[in-house]
DNA sequence: GTCTATAGACCGATAGAC
DNA sequence: GTCTATCGGTCTATAGAC
């Protein structure tokens, strides 16, 4: 279970605080399990990372530009070839990090994803909207293209409401689970499939009818 | 921002543990921060509920009879107006807790469900589900008869992707931010319209297509 | 770069007076 | 039911030898 021996100190520690900040959250976790996991002495965290929240960004990183990257050249790739196929801009959203959650090196990463987006008065929120936001906002950018009648607040709610749904099934949360005689990769490939036919159908609903501000939702108690 | 003074003891703790959860997160928050922001003393925690792991399931449990008795409520109504009526069965799952995020009381409470989420390995999330996993499957049995023609996977799958959705956007994670002009309670339910009609139409896509295992997405490094 | 040792603070939980 | 005091343990971070 331990990180392999063969890799450096700072990879070792890397490796360890990515599956048990994915198992026990980022405040659940101590540098102290960290490093003995990683096999490592408690003052090499601070000397290779100077203090847990830089260890928690420098965790990220390591997967997310790869992440980011794959996602781009996969959206424009898929731009080029036809600028109104939704699903294949869903695609390049949805296949990079789901191809990493079959991955056993980038399995943990994937529900580390998930926390981040529940520990919300974080300095790592603000890492990741400074450093991957554009990304969110190149794909906005092409489903606008992709779907000229889509009212724009109807773009930025449903691009919410698929990142959430993709987040929640990366998690592997939810009541869907794995049937016995399908891999671990065949799972992750019927997730993908799944949601682009969801979130394409989703985003391609009618446009939603704004209520009166005056009626609505029941205000309880 | 303390809890009204007016309140029980047992009460102001359960109000301020709220708070912090959903800013900080359960292991991210300590019973002396609870205790000194409910303006009690510190043993009055361990006195009222035993210990850190029941309060957490308390401040659930004040909030999740009510709402899961809402929305049942709600489905049942919507299913004997017409069985076939996918919205407003839709709506039943969707509205209760976006209305309890319009009052001031239930709003930090939604964010805390989120973060219940990602808190994968808990005692809670066992809690959660033997408490309130039957609400889920009631409603993913009205659906079934409101679509008879959705294959089983997709409908599991789907309606995760709902939850994963709707939990995200309670949450305010994401992109979408509220309008200048616009109120709370306002966005609360344009985010419930636009829920439902997002979700209505990604439930009633075509079956997805199962790729050939030997196919698929490309493993990585 | 890696170690030992420790500072300085905070934690959950409890005993026992009132 | 509420308080003070405290136990035994944890934590992050750092100083300084090697």
């Amino acid at each position: 279970m331990n990180a392999a021996p063969q890799f450096s100190t700072k990879e070792r520690i890397l490796g360890a605080a990515e599956e048990l900040f994915a198992q026990q959250g980022f405040a659940g976790t101590s540098l102290r399990e960290v490093t003995r996991r990683a096999d490592v002495n408690i003052a090499a965290v601070n000397y290779h990372f100077g203090s847990k929240e830089n260890l928690v960004n420098e965790v990220f990183r390591r997967r997310m530009d790869d992440m980011s990257a794959r996602r781009l050249q996969a959206l424009h790739r898929a731009v080029a070839r036809d600028p109104s196929d939704l699903e294949g801009i869903l695609a390049a959203f949805i296949e990079p990090p789901l191809a990493l959650a079959i991955d056993r090196s980038g399995s943990a990463f994937v529900r580390i994803i998930a926390r981040a987006y529940a520990e919300k008065n974080d300095g790592l929120r603000r890492f990741l909207s400074d450093n991957y936001g554009h990304v969110l906002r190149e794909f906005a950018r092409a489903i606008a293209v992709a779907l000229p009648e889509l009212d724009r607040d109807d773009l930025y709610w449903r691009l919410d409401f698929t990142a959430g749904a993709l987040t929640y099934a990366m998690a592997d949360f939810g009541i869907t689970q794995r049937a016995d005689g399908r891999s671990e990769a065949a799972h992750c490939r019927d997730a993908a499939q799944a949601l682009i036919q969801f979130a394409a159908a989703g985003l391609r609903a009618p446009r939603t009818l704004r209520t009166d501000p005056e009626q609505g939702l029941e205000k309880h108690a």
